[in-house]
RNA sequence: GCUCCCAUCGUCUAGCCCGGUCUAGGACAUCGCCUUUUCACGGCGGUAACAGGGGUUCGAAUCCCCUUGGGAGUACCA
């Protein structure tokens, strides 16, 4: 039996973090045992629902890599239509069917007597459970006629008098008990399905056989599996991973700050680094390895790794994340992604061999792909570097001002382009023997007399990648 | 309120299912030291956790119960 798992997004926003993340393991779950990966989109609600949203989010999904197998944007599918508007005559159908087996029935409360009997419920410090106005069998023949006149009621589904219990993949054994649920709507009296319905059909009829999901649905659980045993479908396998908390602990939503996965895209964060972080809350790997592409942890992914507890989304461990994943990155695509990058004019027109080196050197600071920009402005092309009280320390020692006026003479000498590592390593050699300074005061003088700066990367490699024309106007910055 | 779920360093976690090898391991962050004749690189190290209480057992982070704490659900939303 191949495995068959699906994400199913309400196309109701943005492409959210934890949906993000649910898609990724059923991604990786597919991939990893041969699978088949399904997107449905669960648009049911109308009035929320937005075909904008949905094309969104597949885009986001596409940027992290995360592709599906089958789904509403592929032509000519067996299991198609994948967005639950399309399929309304299938519910209608699997509804009327229930009803006609005594395993539903029409309601025709109205939302009056629905909210007076919630208030009653909450008063008497009852759950608001469906007190079943409508539920007495009596009643069929007197529905289907008032039905057959053109009368609206919804359809509810008769909870039978049990217990249930899931065998999750994540939580284990739970045991759902008899009467937490009242009898249910699974079709509003406007026509529309209602979700815990549909998602079963669909999942019956998609074939699918593991349902990886949040923990929010747990509860949900019982309900579904309610209506695969009135359907008398088998049951898929489910896992229901735990939730992504904010800083308060809370259910990560849109307060918790950029919680939508296209910002992280917007700021161009690296998606294979993205994933990683994601795949890693609420999930380890076998051999404890924290930094991987897709292509590893596809031979090592099982659901037997999940943790049960909710994890806490963390901006600083996904910063490293991403940060290591550019120290892994190959320069020439480096290079690529920098010149994409605003504000680049300087760095793309440089020759290969300067970029090569400048990305070597710089990946070794950078965080984010936009980093490189800003470490290029500020480290090489910054006539201006803000005199700094390090600075100005290093200037009170009584060797830098030699030094400076040293350097400051040589640099104006030059008429190339750039210095080499070897000229730069003579004026070193030349403070050292004429000045007599050597050391701390001899490294940092030189480096504040360049740089204006108290630290930063390696001399040898910054200041060849620096041009003399930058480095000219700024010592004269620097010694006013 | 009710129902369900969860509980190891500040954070992500390993270990738990199959009790001894755990004076609890790794990673992020943080702190310190070393090295690179300077430094934001690198290396090494430190601080830091089994929520509490009862059992079971020769022995419990690991099994059971209770308490506490946290989370989720409780719709004609998904």
């Amino acid at each position: 039996m191949t495995v068959r798992v699906r994400f199913a997004p309400s196309p109701t926003g943005y492409l959210h973090i934890g949906g993000a993340r649910t898609a990724l393991y059923n991604y990786l779950f597919a991939k990893a045992t041969g699978g088949v990966f399904v997107l449905r989109i669960e648009d049911t609600d109308l009035e929320r629902s937005n075909a904008e949203y949905e094309k969104l989010q597949i885009d986001d999904l596409k940027w992290l890599g995360i592709t599906h197998d089958e789904g509403p944007d592929k032509p000519n599918q067996k299991y198609a239509p994948y967005r639950q508007s399309e399929r309304a005559d299938i519910y209608q159908k699997y509804a009327l069917e229930l009803i006609a087996k005594g395993l539903a029935y029409y309601d025709f409360c109205t939302d009056e007597e629905l909210e007076a009997m919630k208030e009653k419920a909450a008063l008497e410090g009852r759950d608001p459970i469906y007190e079943g106005k409508w539920k007495d069998v009596a009643f069929y023949q007197e529905a289907c006629e008032r039905i057959s006149k053109g009368e609206k009621a919804a359809i509810r589904f008769r909870v039978p008098k049990k217990s249930y219990t899931l065998e999750d993949k994540v939580k284990g054994t739970v045991v759902y008990p008899e009467n937490m649920v009242g009898d249910f709507v699974i079709v509003r009296s406007n026509g529309l399905p209602v979700y815990n319905f549909c998602c079963v059909i669909d999942d019956h009829l998609m074939e699918i056989t593991h349902v990886i999901r949040g923990e929010d649905h747990l509860n949900n659980t019982v309900r579904q599996l309610m209506i695969y045993e009135a359907l008398g479908a088998k049951t898929p396998e489910f896992a229901h991973v735990s939730l992504l908390i904010g800083h308060d602990r809370q259910k990560l939503s849109k307060r918790h700050g950029a919680t939508s996965v296209n910002l992280y895209r917007n700021e161009h964060y690296l998606p294979e680094a993205m994933c990683n972080y994601l795949c890693l809350l609420g999930w380890s790997h076998p051999t404890e390895r924290d930094i991987f592409d897709k292509t590893d942890i596809v031979e090592v992914f099982s659901l037997d790794r999940f943790s049960a507890s909710p994890a806490m989304y963390d901006l600083e461990k996904l910063k490293w994340v991403n940060s290591e994943h550019i120290k892994k990155m190959n320069n020439a695509s480096l290079i690529k992604l920098i010149e994409k990058e605003p504000e680049t004019e300087f760095f793309r027109t440089q020759d290969t061999e300067w970029k090569m080196s400048c990305v070597e050197l710089m990946k070794k600071y950078a965080n984010f792909v936009t980093d490189f920009p800003k470490l290029v402005n500020e480290l090489i092309l910054n006539e201006h570097p803000e005199k700094t009280d390090a600075f100005k320390e290093i200037l009170a020692w009584e060797t830098t001002p030699k030094i400076m006026a040293f350097i400051s003479q040589e640099v104006e000498k030059k008429s190339s382009d750039f210095i080499t590592e070897n000229e730069l390593n003579n004026w070193i050699d030349q403070v050292k023997k004429n000045l007599g300074v050597k050391g701390k005061p001899l490294f940092q003088g030189v480096r504040a007399a360049l740089t204006g700066h108290d630290h930063g990367p390696d001399l040898k490699f910054l200041i060849p990648l620096t041009p003399v024309s930058v480095l000219k106007n700024r010592i004269v910055h620097l010694r006013k």
